[in-house]
DNA sequence: GGTTTAACTTAGAAGCGCTCTG
DNA sequence: CAGAGCGCTTCTAAGTTAAACC
């Protein structure tokens, strides 16, 4: 934001430019004699005036600014080998400029803007281009947007024959390069297409929004297969980054993305048996946890009331992670959007209440989790819990972290002690199998018609999904359809009332009939109530990622076998292929 | 012992294409 | 038989975790 600011400003004010551009590369800004910034080799870094390490710690050869600059404002300053620098009437009105924005709090839009502008200006190629082009807000991006428009259009209107021949292409594309040859296997592969180059948008309220997502060269990607296999050949003219013969790991290719600067790879789909049967050990992991977790949960009790901080903080935190299913909340940069996890929480992300609603010692949650996904929940604790909490945030800033004495490591290296293989996320695995099992014996019963079951069965799901806070964008659709369900609803009673009138009114001979259109209306009736309630239940919750990620799918086969419910009608194609092994392996009597 | 990196799992949105309904 | 709506697939971002590094 900083970065793209100054450019834009820089930009709009000062038509040199790439003048501005090499001193800013290297210059100290001092705002309010608080926080400095540096631009170094494309990155911001912050730091505190009063810290000195970083300062000296950077090499200078020769001056940054010209040396007839003015001086600056009092509350500014440029630093150069520890001495303020004199500015320019020019630079210090940008400067003041820029200070001041310290202080403006950006919407999305101009995050975007800024990103995009400053990322757009590095692609230009001619000089001229370079020199035009200034100011965002006076560039016109109708021709391309109606470029896309009518591109979208057309692919509207294509004929089924045109729609066919596209189709053939891609499964022509998906037998040549969608599998893989694993111990003798062929292999589906998950994403063996390159994610094409675009605008990053992120999730929630992301610094990056609005970067160029730059296009993957067959020089930016290592190949990974095995040394006697055919290498695959890169585009002509090209050559692959590298070509390695690792079979520690799994992934048959990757490359760096430019937003952040993280590995990206070419993995197995989840059909193989290489992804299955990691999943199975999953579920294994999560039922050894059932064994320990008596054990486990005295053990943080215990915590609660250690003399020591950090095992009353590992102590109550487990106790988030087991009891409301909390990630991890590993540390984040401020690259990234501001979100947490159970580590990461901040004395503002929870309000103490003695007394709510007639419950006692409640403690409300609010903060943004995985993906900016809001994470809302009022949660009686127990006394001790509560009066831990208030211990964590005496003497704190809403901004402090509730746990400052405990790390994701440090926690997982306890969990790990306890129990091989044991990390924060198992217990989110064990929580929402371990829920789905329960659900599923306390509501289904013998007599239930298979739909009846069905409906169990997605109650079962949206529990464990409102356990991990599973959430989606109410479907855009939603309030039409709700309404046209109601309608549907309204005309049906009314076809009620008239069954019920014409059953009065019916002779003798005529009224087992007329009651059984009576019943049979009312079942109708009872079925669109039903499917009314399921959906207003399900308007912002999502069952697919619980589904394919948290519930040991051995739990839902041995239900449909057990209550005559065909497997097809809880797991699709893709989630049946996932699942192969467990379909196959497991009987009516198992048990999570 | 903290920090960084690599490798893997988990996540919701968008777009599509199939199915159901009128 | 069309057109709406919904389920499925695709896409890729954003987590977790262990290992490597310093």
């Amino acid at each position: 934001v900083l970065k793209c600011l100054l450019y834009s400003t820089v930009l709009s004010l000062q038509p040199e430019a790439s003048s501005f551009h090499f001193w800013c590369e290297k210059a100290f800004i001092f705002a309010k004699n608080i926080t400095f910034f540096i631009l170094k080799t494309n990155k911001w870094e912050e730091g505190k005036s009063s810290d000195t390490q970083k300062w000296s710690s950077l090499e200078h050869k020769g001056p940054y600014f010209p040396p007839e600059y003015e001086p600056l404002p009092d509350n500014i300053c440029f630093y150069y080998d520890g001495q303020p620098m004199k500015l320019s009437p020019a630079t210090e009105e940008i400067v003041t400029f820029y200070a001041k924005m310290l202080d403006h709090e950006y919407t999305s839009k101009e995050v975007f803007q800024c990103n995009f502008f400053s990322d757009w200006k590095e692609v230009r190629t001619s000089i001229q281009e370079r020199k035009l082009i200034k100011m965002l807000s006076k560039c016109d991006f109708s021709q391309i947007h109606k470029y896309f428009v009518e591109k979208s259009e057309e692919r509207k209107n294509m004929t089924k024959e045109e729609k066919q021949v596209l189709k053939e292409e891609a499964s022509r594309l998906m037998e040549e390069y969608g599998f893989c040859l694993l111990d003798g296997h062929r292999e589906k592969i998950g994403n063996f297409k390159l994610e094409p180059p675009g605008l990053f948008r992120g999730r929630g309220e992301h610094p990056k929004m609005g970067k160029l997502k730059k296009r993957i060269q067959p020089e930016d990607v290592t190949i990974n297969c095995s040394q006697d296999s055919k290498i695959p050949a890169p585009p002509a003219g090209h050559r692959w980054k590298r070509v390695q013969h690792d079979n520690t790991v799994t992934w048959l290719a990757s490359w760096l993305e430019n937003i952040h600067g993280r590995p990206k790879y070419i993995m197995l789909n989840p059909s193989s048996k290489l992804k299955g049967e990691k999943d199975w050990q999953k579920y294994e992991t999560a039922r050894r946890l059932k064994m320990k977790v008596d054990s486990i949960r005295k053990q943080y009790r215990r915590d609660w009331t250690s003399r020591e901080m950090k095992s009353r903080q590992r102590g109550v935190a487990i106790y988030f992670i087991d009891k409301l299913a909390l990630r991890a909340g590993n540390e984040k940069d401020d690259e990234s959007a501001d979100t947490v996890g159970c580590c990461s929480l901040r004395v503002e992300h929870i309000t103490l209440h003695r007394r709510l609603d007639g419950q006692e010692h409640v403690v409300e949650f609010d903060f943004l989790g995985k993906d900016s996904i809001r994470y809302y929940n009022k949660v009686p604790v127990e006394k001790q819990v509560f009066k831990n909490l208030k211990l964590f945030i005496k003497h704190k800033d809403p901004e402090d972290d509730l746990f400052d004495r405990i790390t994701t490591v440090k926690l997982n290296k306890t969990l790990n002690e306890c129990m091989p293989g044991l990390t924060a996320k198992v217990f989110r695995t064990f929580n929402a199998s371990t829920t789905l099992q329960d659900q599923l014996n306390k509501l289904t019963t013998e007599g239930m018609t298979v739909e009846e079951k069905i409906l169990s069965y997605n109650r079962a799901n949206r529990a464990v999904a409102i356990l991990c806070n599973h959430q989606r964008a109410a479907p855009k659709t939603f309030e039409k359809s709700m309404q046209l369900l109601q309608e549907k609803i309204q005309k049906k009673k009314e076809q009620i009332e008239e069954a019920k009138k014409e059953l009065k009114e019916a002779k003798k001979a005529h009224k087992d009939k007329k009651e059984k259109a009576v019943q049979r209306l009312s079942e109708q009736l009872k079925k669109l109530q039903l499917q009314e309630t399921d959906r207003e239940e399900n308007k912002v919750i999502a069952l697919g990622t619980s589904k394919l990620n948290y519930l040991d799918p051995r739990i839902s086969v041995a239900w449909c076998k057990k209550h005559q419910v065909p497997v097809e009608k809880i797991y699709n194609k893709t989630q049946r292929d996932k699942f192969a092994w467990a379909i196959d392996m497991t009987d009516e009597n198992f048990q999570f």
